[in-house]
DNA sequence: TGAAATGTTGGGGCG
DNA sequence: ACGCCCCAACATTTC
């Protein structure tokens, strides 16, 4: 038996890995990558750099473990639905096995993969703890409630342990090619490398996964809310590359921390990602519109001057600045701070949350449709379990709140670093003399607020309200 | 996984 | 002693 193990972004790992253990079974393994145009061409590479940044060291990463195990990684250049049958003609393979994924393009491959293989394909869950649609509500309907949803996670099954680590592979026949120089590295793909971006890998995970549980997990009830502090297991990039599993992260997690609030508080986290893939295999639509229906046709303004503000970070509001300039310097931004700026996007200035939605998947290292949707759809009011639409963050008092020193502040606009943590967050506030110590001259070295607050505010409820009286009314 | 407005309660100052 | 006002602290409602 010969078996094609087709890895994928998602699944660039061999620990854990089911499709993988499932080909050791026969005698000989083919590890395959493809690097698909529509996301490797160096165009569309570059559009995505942290990310593709982050994957490409994973897939290093992949093919050096592989060969540490004596194998191999084949790299073909091409698309997955004509590149996989002609690696399987060519090499004489018996089977293909890989990872089911939910993103819809995913699905997509494996549908014309499908058709194309037919039995000598077979997919493996593998990707969230439990299968996407496993978990129904009594009349057989997805779960639109979260805690309903995480109920029924908790009911649903226990969760196996990881797959045992793989010591060696089998050597790759004499006649495969791996074609392995036709990995792209950053140069080659025109990316300039960007070293605040984390490292890629599934050692570089692991690490990150056991610095997390050693030194911060215990607190993270508490800190995981503070932008100021590294309170967060920053293991997103990692579960999108699926250079670490999420149930490895699960039962590492529940082994390390017990029965404690931290735990709870860190696994919750992960039944939302549960939660947001089955969403999204449910819905594919909303990832190209609202989740409920009554936000469609939603006034929604077209302001390029503030939607370019808020990009760049210049309106004025610090911490919605400072989540906008962490996006574009190292790929990430903390949790309350992507909630803080989607809420101004959407709520201050009245622009489409999609547009917000496609900047943050443009920059994200750890951009996944999944999550970066329910995040924007969320935020926006519009989605799946989604707060409320008057619920309006104040950027001031979550400043105040989460970043009560301005430290996250500091980092990340510089310009407002020497203000005392009293006026940080609202400097418009600030006495003359202590913006001049500051050395800070509103309207020339950091804008004033593109939007009052409070008008902005009231503005946005009017609007709303206005919006989804007239279509509950037609509906 | 809000914020702001509004309502309630209770202590203290004061005439 | 009592009512009245103020206001902080907290609770509830509304957006």
């Amino acid at each position: 038996m010969r078996t094609v193990v087709w890895f994928r972004v998602g699944d660039l790992r061999i620990s854990d890995h089911a499709p993988l253990r499932s080909a050791l079974d026969g005698e000989e393994v083919i590890p395959l990558f493809v690097l698909e145009p529509d996301l490797f061409a160096p165009a569309r590479a570059r559009k995505q750099a942290h990310r593709m940044q982050f994957w490409l060291d994973s897939l290093h990463a992949l093919e050096a473990n592989l060969r540490q195990r004596g194998s191999r990684l084949v790299v073909a250049k091409g698309r997955t639905r004509e590149v996989i049958p002609r690696t399987v003609r060519q090499w004489k393979a018996d089977r293909v096995v890989a990872h089911r994924l939910v993103a819809p393009t995913e699905a997509e491959h494996e549908r014309q993969l499908s058709a194309a293989l037919g039995e000598r394909l077979e997919l493996f869950e593998g990707q969230t703890l439990h299968p996407p649609g496993a978990l129904r509500t009594g009349g057989g309907k997805p779960y639109s409630v979260f805690t309903r949803f995480a109920r029924a996670f908790d009911r649903y099954a226990s969760i196996d342990p990881p797959l045992a680590s793989v010591r060696s592979l089998p050597r790759l026949a004499r006649a495969v090619t791996t074609n392995a120089e036709a990995l792209p590295t950053c140069k080659a793909l025109g990316i300039t490398r960007n070293p605040a971006v984390l490292e890629g890998g599934e050692r570089a995970a692991r690490k990150r996964l056991r610095e997390f549980l050693r030194k911060r997990a215990a607190t993270y009830a508490a800190d995981r809310d503070r932008m100021d502090l590294e309170g967060t297991s920053r293991l997103s990039a990692d579960l999108v590359a699926g250079t670490i599993s999420v149930r490895q992260v699960w039962t590492e997690a529940e082994g390390a921390l017990g029965d404690t609030d931290a735990t709870f508080a860190f696994l919750n986290e992960l039944v939302w990602r549960e939660f947001t893939h089955s969403t999204l295999q449910d819905r594919p639509e909303v990832l190209s519109r609202p989740f409920r229906p009554q936000f469609l046709g939603f006034p929604w303004r077209t302001d390029e001057v503030a939607w370019q503000a808020w990009a760049r970070g210049q309106t004025g509001y610090p911490v919605v600045d400072a989540s906008a300039r962490q996006l574009l310097g190292e790929g990430f931004v903390h949790n309350r701070a992507r909630m803080v700026s989607a809420s101004f996007l959407t709520k201050h200035l009245l622009i489409d949350y999609r547009r917000g939605e496609a900047h943050y998947l443009e920059h994200l290292t750890d951009g996944d449709p999944a999550q970066n949707n329910a995040g924007w759809q969320w935020s926006a009011g519009s989605g799946c379990d989604a707060q409320p639409h008057f619920r309006i963050f104040n950027p001031v008092l979550q400043g105040q709140k989460f970043d009560p020193e301005g430290n996250y502040v500091r980092r990340w606009v510089p310009e407002l670093a020497r203000l005392p943590a009293r006026y940080i967050h609202h400097p418009w506030d600030a006495p003359e003399v202590v913006l001049r110590d500051a050395g800070v001259r509103l309207g020339k070295d950091y804008p004033r607020p593109i939007v009052e607050h409070g008008y902005a505010r009231s503005r946005f409820l009017a609007r709303a309200s206005q919006h989804l009286e007239t279509r509950r009314k037609r509906d």
